[in-house]
RNA sequence: GAGCCCAUGGCUUAGAUUGGUUAUAGCGUCCGGCUGAUAACCGGGAGGUCGGGAGUUCAAAUCUCUCUGGGCCCA
């Protein structure tokens, strides 16, 4: 197979290849890859050694599924800035890919696969085989992964990547865990969590988010004896179940109570909700919350009792007035709220129910009933009682197994923790350090976790994950084990040759206890798997049992991006591990990315169908154009992506590029350029292009360090956009027909450009830059053999000229005027014209017209060009009588003095006015009111203005300046036949005319303007043979002959 | 229910920090022009209650409050 680095010369004999653009994309970004593989250029850019080093990491996804668009945007990003700064000198350490691969959603995967869906079920499947198969879930998709990224051109190593299911990943983790347990941050504890008593077992938030349904149930209002007082606290609840664990009663300290009498008793409620409950009852007293805190009551139920203090008010923020009495029943056990506030309060955790949600036996009365169906035999207990105050039903949302169907109940399980809320304030210094982009995460959706954290669960009751690190004896002792060496000398039993750490290998580990004579054993948990991940900065270098220097090097690390999702995941567990082990945060900025909507802003699911693959796109549209159509809007900000978008990208700026590079080849071959990077640039255009380029640069570079990608992509995309439609458009006849010196000022300076711009393009569109420094920058530079090899340009301040840029601006603002000017009286451009002026009194305006004087002449095809600094010599003044003021002034004369004042010389009656205020017509004075004068354009010229700038262009055709007019129209259709009759640009041609009579006329004026201007060798009237065509000029007919001559090889445009 | 983000012509969008002429540009559409690099380009037209309301101010797309709608995340 032939790749691109044949660097040959070009069918026509050039040394630049020319760019192939109507090849698609799609087909010619493949062969880009080919080249890359076979010449090794990924890991040639990647594993150069160097002194400047910076720290990246990949958060890690799970192989275990197929890659989606959204997978494609995060890839690009990491890709476009790992190029940007490796293309900057920097070393990108480590600059390998990871895999995640613990979890219950890979257990989820297999369960699915063994069709089953249970823990009893796995656990009858066989722990070791259900591992295994976890073990083979994890990588199903690599492959895709890995084709996915290369087909992206993500370069990151995907050989070397780190795997959080390796057993040195897993020790480096346990090693940290050690850490946290020596400093007394890892603990037992308890945390409520929602639990399916059937499947007994807790659920993840995102499995209880699949099973919220709206659901009927009671809705009571009891009422609390309160101790030596004549009063009820009267309270409100969904759930009569759990009073009988009620332990607190808690009330917002600043909302209004009152205590009101109903029925002969007293009830303390809020005030606002006393209407809600009684429909008449007597207010006694008002009073705020916090007059009612310590008070205390009589327990509702005698089944369970705390043995720390209870049953009094408390105060807490959580307390709504939007339901209930403002006064809420607290239970421990059954609910995070709860859970928490009694920790606050020191009061111990009570929990009559057991794992299958029945009630326990000391409560004597229900026991062994399903707390849910015990609430009609309670509720009908406290009516006998007469606690029961007011009874109905409410309709609410409320979760459900998503498995099984059975309500959830929120409830306190037993688990291990690290106590990360203890170390909060050290969370939220290091969050200081931190650069985040978009800025607002920071201190919003970021910081307030942080604000509020909770101590991190670390313990999961499953099977496919790191196994959590601790043993017990029999005697209570705990012990958590740090390394590998530290379990093999702590084992009974030498660790068996297929020792793993995974269950249930880890298992069967059992310890000498070092506190007494007891054996260990482990608890049964694996650790949530984010932990793992939080853990990549030093558990992917096995630290600190090897590669102390590339960890060092490393951390913390530089960069990390990843989509919003992953705001309280990666980006809080790298935070929380990093706080604890080093006092420092993990990373030092953090790019969030938003997320992948499709083209009408909805969000892509599998289950709306609306799904773009990335295979397609690639495929239709390749990846350069969706590299883009991504990075041109902040990525912060959510995006819509669809295919029409990125055909746009294609359209606007890739082929604009392609079209820059085709001329640059086609006439650089032609005419045998060579560059030369001494040559001393001088014309004033090719300066300022040298000059933007410049400009470009800094801008880009400067967009790059504040991660705002997009504002790269539009300084990019608006310099093609001046290169190719105004420094190209205005430099195409120095191309063609300039001197030595401004051909070489030309072929220089574009080349330099396209070099500079290719460099600066290359980390976003890392395949069209490739091809073109192949094909147009290398064959006569002889560098690396890729554009990714090459140095990031670095900005020439010498270049830089903004004054220069300034006037340019200004120019094309004139020739803007200059042509809507015209378009008053619908002057085609074709048609010279004898000046315009440009009106402004500024000395920079003057300059810049100076300076570029042809340009705007060619541009506005004028004769002359002046700038003046007032418009006096253009304008003149119109008046007009005003009749209402005339009429009660003159009567009978009015009439004849406004014929008058129309009559009179304007000028004249305006310099008086000014002067006197005063004016005569014939006998009769007349006063400024008596006159409208208002400034008009002499009638000769059209003018239009912008900004403070004005043009005037003179509308008068004469003679002379028709006929060249109608001669250039006769060119433009023999260009239009020489092209339809596709001929080279070399080509040259015999012409006959024949038609109307000044046409004749005007073609034998200016014979040799055409010969030249379309390569004739003979403009003779008649015909001859060849392409014949009848062409109609402004209603005049013409026909003509085009004849190409025979023999005729290529030569230089330049043929004066 | 809490927190955060977003809302600008038919569509996609600029407008940040620091309120200040007539609100930016592209796509689409209509009219005209230019063209021997260009599937382009250039000029113009139509198309906007800057999500609604209130406030601060001489002045608000921009700052504040509030409401509505959408999204994410947590419950």
């Amino acid at each position: 197979m032939l790749f691109l680095e044949d660097v040959c010369m070009s069918e026509n004999g050039g040394q630049f290849e020319p760019i192939e653009k109507d090849a698609p994309l799609p087909e010619k970004e493949k062969e880009i890859i080919e080249f890359w593989k076979e010449k090794d250029i990924p890991s040639k850019s990647r594993d150069r050694e160097r002194d400047k080093k910076f720290g990246f990491t990949e958060g890690p996804p799970t192989a275990n599924g197929l890659p989606h668009i959204g997978h494609v945007l995060t890839r690009l990003v990491k890709d476009t800035f790992l190029r940007y700064k490796t293309m900057d000198g920097y070393q990108v350490v480590p600059n390998i890919a990871g895999w995640d691969t613990h979890g219950l959603p890979v257990e989820i995967e297999v369960e699915k696969e063994l069709g089953i869906d249970s823990k009893d079920e796995i656990e009858e499947y066989g722990l070791e085989k259900f591992n295994e198969m976890c073990k083979e879930s994890v990588f199903r998709y690599e492959k895709d992964w890995r084709k996915m990224s290369e087909r992206l051109g993500f370069w990151i190593d995907y050989d070397n990547a780190y795997i959080t299911m390796d057993d040195n990943y897993i020790e480096s983790v346990w090693w940290s865990l050690k850490q946290h347990w020596n400093n007394g941050l890892l603990e037992k504890g308890h945390k409520v969590v929602p639990y399916c008593p059937r499947c007994g077992t807790p659920l993840s938030s995102h499995e209880v988010a699949q099973g919220y349904s709206q659901v009927e149930d009671p809705s009571i209002y009891v009422r609390f004896k309160i101790k030596d007082e004549d009063a009820y606290f009267l309270a409100w609840t969904t759930t009569p179940w759990t009073l009988i664990s009620n332990l607190l009663l808690t009330v917002g300290e600043d909302i209004d109570y009152a205590l009101v009498e109903y029925e002969g008793d007293k009830y303390y409620l809020a005030e606002r909700l006393v209407e809600d409950v009684f429909q008449s009852a007597e207010v006694l007293k008002k009073l705020k919350g916090k007059e009612l805190l310590g008070k205390e009551y009589e327990p509702m139920f005698s089944y369970v009792d705390s043995e720390s203090e209870s049953h009094y008010v408390c105060s807490s923020d959580f307390v709504t007035l939007e339901e209930g009495t403002g006064i809420v029943h607290i239970a421990p056990a059954f609910g995070e709220e709860d859970y928490d506030l009694c920790m606050e309060e020191n009061i111990d955790l009570v929990n009559p129910v057991d794992e299958s949600g029945k009630f326990t036996e000391e409560v004597t009365d229900y026991a062994g009933h399903f707390v849910k169906e015990a609430d009609e035999q309670i509720m009908v207990d406290l009516e006998e009682r007469g606690d029961l105050i007011k009874r109905s039903t409410v309709t609410h949302t409320y979760p459900f197994c998503w498995r099984c169907d059975s309500p959830l109940l929120y409830y306190a399980l037993e688990g291990w923790f690290i106590r990360t809320s203890w170390e909060k304030q050290r969370l939220k210094d290091n969050n200081e350090e931190i650069f985040w982009k978009p800025e607002h995460l920071k201190h919003g959706r970021f910081g307030n976790f942080l604000d509020d954290l909770k101590d991190w669960s670390l313990s999961r009751n499953r099977f496919w994950g790191t196994p959590l690190p601790i043993w017990l004896c029999e005697n209570g002792h705990e012990h958590c084990v740090g390394s590998r060496e530290e379990l093999a000398e702590m084992a009974v039993e030498p660790l068996p040759d297929d020792f793993e750490f995974h269950r249930p290998f880890v298992d069967r580990v059992k310890l000498d206890c070092p506190g007494c004579d007891g054996t260990m054993e482990r608890v049964e948990y694996v650790i949530d798997c984010w932990y793992d991940s939080g853990s990549a900065p030093f558990a992917q270098f096995h630290y600190p049992f090897e590669n102390e220097d590339k960890f060092e090097e490393a951390f913390p690390i530089d960069f990390i991006t990843e989509a919003l999702d992953q705001t309280r995941g990666w980006f809080y567990s790298l935070l929380a591990i990093s706080s604890l082990l080093y006092d420092e945060p993990a990373y030092k900025s953090c790019l969030t990315l938003g997320l992948v909507l499709n083209e009408d802003g909805e969000k892509m699911s599998k289950s709306k169908g609306n799904v773009v693959e990335p295979d397609v796109v690639f495929e239709e549209v390749g990846s350069d154009a969706t590299r883009l159509c991504f990075l041109d809007s902040p990525l912060w900000r959510s995006s819509p992506f669809s295919q029409n978008l990125a055909e746009e990208k294609i359209k606007k700026t890739i082929n604009t590029l392609f079209n820059v590079v085709t001329f640059f080849t086609s006439n650089a071959n032609i005419d045998a350029f060579t560059p030369n990077p001494d040559y001393e640039i001088d014309q004033e255009i090719d300066r300022w292009l040298l000059s933007k380029v410049n400009s470009s640069t800094v801008e880009i570079r400067d967009a790059m360090d504040d991660l705002e990608v997009h504002r790269a992509i539009r300084e990019l995309e608006s310099f093609i956009d001046s290169l190719s439609n105004w420094y190209l458009r205005r430099s195409r006849r120095r191309f063609w027909e300039g001197t030595e010196e401004e051909k070489e000022s030309a072929y220089n300076t574009l080349y330099y450009s396209l070099k500079t711009l290719v460099k600066l393009m290359a980390p976003f569109t890392p395949f069209i830059t490739e091809r073109i420094y192949r094909k147009t920058i290398l064959p006569v530079d002889g560098g690396e053999e890729s554009v990714h090899l090459l140095e990031y340009p670095e900005v020439d301040h010498n270049r830089v000229d903004k004054e220069l840029e300034e006037n340019m601006d200004m120019v094309i603002d004139i020739a803007e005027l200059g042509r809507k000017a015209r378009q008053k009286e619908d002057i085609k451009l074709r048609q010279p014209l004898r000046e315009a002026v440009v009106v402004h009194g500024e000395k920079e305006t003057e300059r810049a017209v100076d300076t570029f004087e042809d340009i705007l002449k060619d541009e506005l095809n004028v004769k002359e060009l002046k700038v003046l600094k007032n418009a006096d010599r253009l304008t003149t003044y119109k008046v007009e009588p005003n009749y209402s003021s005339l009429g009660p002034k003159f009567k009978g004369d009015a009439e004849r003095v406004a014929e008058a004042i129309k009559k009179a010389d304007p000028v004249q009656l305006k310099e008086s006015m000014d002067e006197k205020g005063k004016a005569h017509i014939e006998d009769h004075e007349l006063d400024e009111e008596d006159v409208k004068i208002s400034e008009v354009v002499k009638e000769r010229y059209l003018k239009s203005e912008k900004k403070g700038l004005e043009v005037y262009i003179d509308s008068e055709i004469s003679e002379d300046l028709k006929t060249e007019g109608l001669v250039r129209d006769v060119v433009r259709r023999i260009q239009t036949m020489r092209k339809d009759l596709d001929l080279g640009y070399t080509q040259k041609i015999d012409t006959y005319y024949r038609g109307d009579e000044k046409l004749e006329r005007a073609v034998v004026e200016l014979h040799d303007y055409i010969k030249k201007e379309t390569l004739s060798e003979s403009l003779e009237k008649g015909s001859g043979s060849g392409m014949d065509k009848e062409w109609d000029i402004d209603g005049r007919n013409i026909t003509i002959t085009v004849d190409p001559i025979d023999d005729q090889g290529d030569e230089p445009l330049n043929t004066n």
